[in-house]
RNA sequence: GGGCGCAUAGCUCAGUUGGUUAGAGCGUCUCUCUUACACAGAGAAGGUCAGGGGUUCGAGUCCCUUUGCGCCCA
C-alpha cells in the first residue's frame, strides 16, 4: 500500500487556502436542497442564517472573527446533519462610516463633497466601493466561512434598494412614517441627524454656572439660575420654577430678561423642576434640550434655534452670531460677568452626549426629519418574544429587549448624507404637494406639475439592515428563495446591536412579511483584551485577527473564540490561548499521522472482509468506544442547548486526555500483536473519524485536511470497508449520531479507570523515587477480586508504567509481604515495587501512614454521611455510590494497616 | 434613578436538571529528545469557589444580603 509521509507539524499556511478553494469550488457552501435546482424538494426543512453584514469597505476585526466562528459552527453542524443549509453573506453600505472615508480622501485633494456635487461624489463613492469592497469578503473567507457566495448581497444593490423603497412606501402609506420638525440629536461635525441609539453619554468634568435672571420690571430683583451650558441662554424662552416653591412663587407669571440679549421671557411654574437641584430655578431652552423641549410643548413656549448645522451661533444669538458653540460659551459668560450677572461657578460632573462615531459632542437641535412611528411595530415585536415565537439566548437579554421596546421613541430615519438609500419622497414646487412613490415620478401626482424635486436626505443604514433577513432572499418579490428559506433559523450576533439591529429586524420582519424573521436569537459577547479591557486604538491593545491567523492558523483562532466564550459573555482573548489551540491543531494532526501510519502495519495482504463476529475487543478498545459514545451524546445535548463552548472543551478533553494520552499509547502495544492488530487499527480509524467529524465545525481546516488523508489511507488499507460509505469531503460527512448505551459500558469504564489509577500510582512513585524513566522495574501485584483483570492487562500496565513484564507477578494475594519493596494500595489492589536500596523503611512508614490518615479521613466522612439523613433522603443510586466508595476506602485502609503492621 | 452581569488556582477562564475528592489552558517546579507530536510526554505544587445569612440529607450551583468591579437603559 501507499505509505503516507505527512509532515511532522501541521502546516496550516499551505492547507487553509487550498481547502477553502476546494470547498467553494465543489459547491458545498450551497444548500443541498436548492429551490433553484430541478430536483428541489420543498418539504425538507432548511437551516438558514443571514450574516450580520459587515461594512462593505471595512476591514476584518475580531468581532467578525467571532461571529464567523459561531455562525460557521452552526452552519457546518446542520449541514453535516444533512439539513439543507444556507448561510447568506453580504455587506452593508454603512452610510456615515463609508462616506467619511471618501470625504477624507477628497479632503486630501483639498475638495469637499459640496464642491464636487452630489452626482460626482456618488461616483467617487462607488469607485471607492469597487476598490475596497472585496477586501472584507476575502478576509471572511480566510476565516473559513462556508457561506453561499453565489447569494452574496449588498444593501445598496438593486434588489435590496427596491426592498428599501417598498418598505418605505408601505410604511408611508400606512401612516407609520412622517416628517416633522422635532428636537433631534445633531452631529455638527457630520452635519446630520443621528438616532437616539447613536448617542452615547459619558460622565465628564464640567462646571455648573450660576447667574442672575433679572426681573424685567427693573426692580433689581433676580432669580438665581444654574446651567451647565451657558451658551444656551441665548435660546431661553422661559424660566421655570416649581409651583410649590416658596422662594419663587411670587415671580410666577412675571417676566425676566435674557442676559445680554435683553429679551423678556416669562417665569412659569412646572412640577418637573427639581427644587433641590442648582438654585431650584430652571432656564428653559426648548430648541436645545430634550427636557426643555417637553416643557416648552406643555407651556406653548416659542422655540429658538441658536445654533446652525455646524453648531455655530445663528442670528438669533445677536452679538454672538457666527461664533462656535464653545467660544460663545466663554465669551457670553465673560460678558455676563462684566454685566454683573454672574453669581458663581462650581465644578460639576456632566453627562455629555457624544457621537457613537467620532465622539464629538452631540447637539440637541430642532430639525425637520423623517421618523418611523414605532409603537405599533414595537408592540408586535414584543409579542413575538413574549409568546416564545422568538427565543433569545441567553435568556436574560429578553428582559433588556422588553425594556427597550416598552420605552421606545420614534425612530429618526433620515440622514443628511449622500451615501445611502435616498428618501423616495418628492416635493412639488407648484402645488406644495408631497409624493411618495415606488418608482421615480416625473410629474407631481397632485397637480401634474413638472417642478418636483426629491428629498435630498438618505435613510439610516439600519433601516436597510432591518430588512436584511428577507430582502437578501428577494423580498418584496415572492422568490423561490424567499418562499423556501424564510423565515430564517438563527440570528447570531453581538449583544451590542440587540437594539440597533435585532429588534429592528424583528419589527420590520413582522411588519412586512407577517412572520418572525428567525426563531432564535443567539447573542455572543464582545472580544476584549487578555485582561478584560475593551480594545481601543488609543490604548493600543487592539488585536488584529489577520496576523493571528498568519501566526497560529484560522483553526486556532476559531477554536479559541468558540471554546473561550459562553453565550452573552465577553471573552478575554490572549495570544497565549491561541497558541495553546494551535498546539491542539498540531496534536490532532499528529494523532492522525499515527493512526494513518498504523494502517501500514496491517501489511498489504489485500482487503479483508468486514466479518468480525469473532473479534475480542480489548479493555482499551471497549473503554475508548464507550467514552466516545458518551462524548457523542454529550456533544449533541450541548449543541442542542447552544452550549458550543462546552461542547468544544469536552471534545478537546476527550481527544487529548483520553484518545491521545491513553488509547493511542495502548494501541501501540496492540498493533504489535497479530491477534489485536486489525481491531486496533479499526478502532483508531473509527475513533479518529468520529472525532474529526465532531471537531469539524470548530476547526474546519485541519479536520478536513486530515480526514482526507485518513480516508485515502483507509481506502487503500485492508480495512477499507470502514471508509466505504464516507463521502468525498468531511464538510458533508454525516454528523455522528448519538446512540443509547448498551449496558456493558459502565463496567469497562470502571475497570479501565482502575487500570489508569494503577498506572498513575506507579508513575508517581517512580517520579518520587527518581527511578530513571527508561529503567524497567519488576512488580508484584495482589489483585484480590480484580486479579483476572490485572492478569489480562499486565502487558498494558507494564508498558504504560515502565515495568518489566517478565518480572511482573500477579496473584490474588501474597502470604507474606515481599521484602525490600515499596507498597502501593489502589482500592482492592496492592502493588509491590521491589526497589532494592530505595526502600527507606522509615520513609515508607511515613508515606503509608500519611496515606492511611487520608483514607481514614474519607472513611470517617463517609460513615458520618451515611449515618445521616442522607441515606434516607438522597436518591438510592447516589447513596449506593457513596457506599461503594466507603467500601473501597475500608479495603484500602485494611491493606495499609496490614502494611504498617509488618 | 431602574435593570443586568461578574467575583472560582499566580494569570485567563470553564463548571445549565443542586449529588458530596471543584476542572482546563497558560505560568511555576522535577524528570525525559521513549520511532504520532518538545507546538510533546510523565510527575508535582497551587483553591475556606468575594463576605454573611438562608433553603436542603447535600450548595461553586437555588434564595436573601453586604462589598467590589463592569455593562445597559433613563
Amino acid at each position: 500500500m501507499t505509505t503516507y509521509d505527512l509532515p511532522k507539524a501541521y502546516d496550516f499556511k499551505s492547507t487553509e487556502p487550498r481547502i477553502y478553494h476546494m470547498w467553494e469550488k465543489s459547491g458545498y457552501f450551497q444548500p443541498s436542497n436548492d429551490p433553484r435546482k430541478p430536483d428541489f424538494d420543498p418539504s425538507k426543512k432548511p437551516f438558514v442564517i443571514s450574516i450580520p453584514p459587515p461594512n462593505v469597505t471595512g476591514e476584518l476585526h475580531l468581532g467578525h472573527a467571532m461571529f464567523v466562528a459561531m455562525e460557521d459552527l452552526m452552519i457546518r453542524y446542520h449541514r453535516m446533519k444533512g439539513e439543507p443549509t444556507l448561510w447568506v453573506p453580504g455587506t452593508d453600505h454603512a452610510g456615515i462610516a463609508t462616506q467619511l472615508q471618501v470625504e477624507k480622501a477628497l479632503a486630501k485633494e483639498g475638495l469637499t463633497r459640496e464642491q464636487i456635487g452630489r452626482e460626482a461624489f456618488l461616483e467617487r463613492m462607488w469607485a471607492w466601493k469597487a476598490k475596497y469592497g472585496g477586501i472584507i469578503t476575502t478576509q471572511i473567507r480566510r476565516l473559513g466561512a462556508s457561506c453561499d457566495w453565489t447569494r452574496e448581497r449588498f444593501t445598496l444593490d438593486e434588489g435590496l434598494s427596491r426592498a428599501v423603497r417598498e418598505a418605505f412606501v408601505r410604511l408611508y402609506e400606512k401612516g407609520l412614517i412622517y416628517r416633522g420638525l422635532r428636537l433631534v440629536n445633531w452631529s455638527p461635525g457630520l452635519k446630520t441627524a443621528v438616532s437616539d441609539l447613536e448617542v452615547e453619554y459619558s460622565e465628564e468634568e464640567g462646571k455648573l454656572y450660576y447667574f442672575k435672571y433679572m426681573l424685567a420690571d427693573d426692580s433689581g430683583e433676580y432669580i438665581p439660575v444654574a446651567t451647565t451650558r451657558p451658551e444656551t441662554i441665548l435660546g431661553d424662552t422661559a424660566v421655570a420654577v416649581h409651583p410649590d416653591d416658596p422662594r419663587y412663587q411670587k415671580y410666577i407669571g412675571r417676566k425676566v430678561r435674557v442676559p445680554i440679549l435683553g429679551r423678556a421671557i416669562p417665569v412659569i411654574a412646572d412640577s418637573y423642576v427639581d427644587r433641590e437641584f442648582g438654585t431650584g430655578a430652571l432656564k428653559i431652552t426648548p430648541g436645545h434640550d430634550p427636557n426643555d423641549y417637553e416643557i416648552g410643548q406643555r407651556h406653548g413656549l416659542p422655540i429658538i434655534s441658536i445654533l446652525d448645522r455646524e453648531a455655530k451661533v445663528t442670528q438669533a444669538g445677536g452679538p454672538y452670531a457666527g461664533l462656535d458653540r464653545f467660544v460663545c460659551r466663554k465669551k457670553l459668560w465673560e460678558d455676563m460677568r462684566a454685566a454683573g450677572l454672574v453669581l458663581k461657578e462650581e465644578p460639576y460632573i456632566l453627562n455629555v452626549p457624544r457621537s457613537q462615531r467620532g465622539g464629538e459632542i452631540i447637539e440637541p437641535m430642532i430639525s425637520e426629519q423623517w421618523f418611523v412611528r414605532i409603537e405599533p411595530l414595537a408592540k408586535a415585536a414584543l409579542e413575538a418574544v413574549r409568546t416564545g415565537r422568538i427565543r433569545i439566548i441567553p435568556e436574560r437579554f429578553e428582559k433588556v429587549y422588553f425594556n427597550w421596546l416598552e420605552n421606545i421613541k420614534d425612530w429618526c430615519i433620515s440622514r443628511q448624507l449622500w451615501w445611502g438609500h435616498r428618501i423616495p419622497v418628492w416635493y412639488c414646487d407648484d402645488c406644495g404637494g408631497e409624493i411618495c412613490a415606488r418608482t421615480d415620478p416625473l410629474l407631481c401626482a397632485h397637480c401634474g406639475g413638472k417642478n418636483i424635486r426629491q428629498d435630498p436626505d438618505v435613510l439610516d443604514t439600519w433601516f436597510s439592515s432591518g430588512l436584511w433577513p428577507f430582502s437578501t432572499l428577494g423580498w418584496p418579490d415572492s422568490t423561490p428563495d424567499l418562499r423556501y428559506f424564510y423565515p430564517t433559523s438563527v440570528m447570531e450576533t453581538g449583544y451590542d446591536i440587540l437594539f440597533f439591529w435585532v429588534a429592528r429586524m424583528i419589527m420590520l420582519g413582522l411588519e412586512f412579511t407577517g412572520e418572525v424573521p428567525f426563531h432564535t436569537v443567539y447573542l455572543h459577547g464582545l472580544v476584549r483584551d487578555e485582561h478584560g479591557r475593551k480594545m481601543s486604538k488609543s490604548f493600543g491593545n487592539v488585536l488584529d485577527p489577520l496576523p493571528i491567523i498568519e501566526q497560529y492558523g484560522t483553526d486556532a483562532l476559531r477554536f479559541t473564540l468558540l471554546v473561550g466564550s459562553s453565550p452573552g459573555n465577553d471573552i478575554n482573548l490572549s495570544l497565549k490561548k491561541v497558541e495553546a489551540n494551535r498546539n491542539f491543531a498540531n496534536k490532532i494532526w499528529n494523532a492522525g499521522r499515527f493512526v494513518i501510519s498504523s494502517l501500514a502495519t496491517l501489511g498489504d495482504g489485500g482487503s479483508v472482509s468486514d466479518q468480525r463476529s469473532d473479534t475480542r475487543w480489548t479493555l482499551a478498545d471497549s473503554w475508548i468506544w464507550a467514552r466516545l459514545q458518551q462524548l457523542v451524546r454529550d456533544v449533541e445535548r450541548l449543541f442542542q442547548t447552544y452550549q458550543f463552548g462546552e461542547a468544544g472543551r469536552q471534545i478537546y478533553e476527550f481527544f487529548w486526555g483520553e484518545f491521545a494520552d491513553w488509547y493511542v499509547e495502548i494501541a501501540k502495544l496492540q498493533l504489535q500483536d497479530e491477534k489485536t492488530q486489525r481491531q486496533t487499527a479499526e478502532t483508531l480509524v473509527r475513533v479518529l473519524d468520529i472525532c474529526l467529524r465532531l471537531l469539524h465545525p470548530f476547526t474546519p481546516f485541519v479536520t478536513e485536511e486530515l480526514w482526507g488523508h485518513l480516508r485515502r489511507a483507509t481506502l487503500l488499507s485492508p480495512i477499507s470497508y470502514l471508509a466505504k460509505d464516507w463521502p468525498e469531503a468531511l464538510i458533508i460527512a454525516p454528523w455522528p449520531k448519538p446512540r443509547d448505551p448498551e449496558g456493558w459500558e459502565e463496567g469497562k469504564v470502571a475497570d479501565f479507570s482502575l487500570l489508569q489509577e494503577i498506572v498513575r500510582s506507579i508513575r508517581n512513585l517512580r517520579a518520587e523515587k527518581k527511578v530513571p524513566p527508561t529503567k524497567r522495574i519488576p512488580a508484584l501485584m495482589a489483585g484480590g477480586a480484580k486479579t483476572l483483570l490485572l492478569q489480562e492487562q499486565a502487558a498494558v500496565i507494564a508498558a504504560l508504567s515502565g515495568l518489566n513484564l517478565a518480572e511482573v507477578e500477579i496473584r490474588s494475594a501474597f502470604e507474606r509481604k515481599p521484602e525490600q519493596a515499596i507498597a502501593l494500595v489502589i482500592g482492592p489492589v496492592e502493588i509491590y515495587l521491589p526497589l532494592a536500596g530505595m526502600a527507606d523503611l522509615e520513609a515508607e512508614r511515613a508515606r503509608l501512614s500519611k496515606e492511611l490518615a487520608e483514607v481514614e479521613a474519607h472513611i470517617a466522612r463517609l460513615e458520618k454521611l451515611l449515618a445521616s439523613d442522607f441515606a434516607r433522603k438522597a436518591p438510592p443510586p447516589v447513596v449506593q455510590k457513596e457506599r461503594e466508595k466507603l467500601a473501597a476506602y475500608r479495603e484500602s485502609a485494611e491493606k495499609l494497616k496490614a502494611q504498617l503492621n509488618e
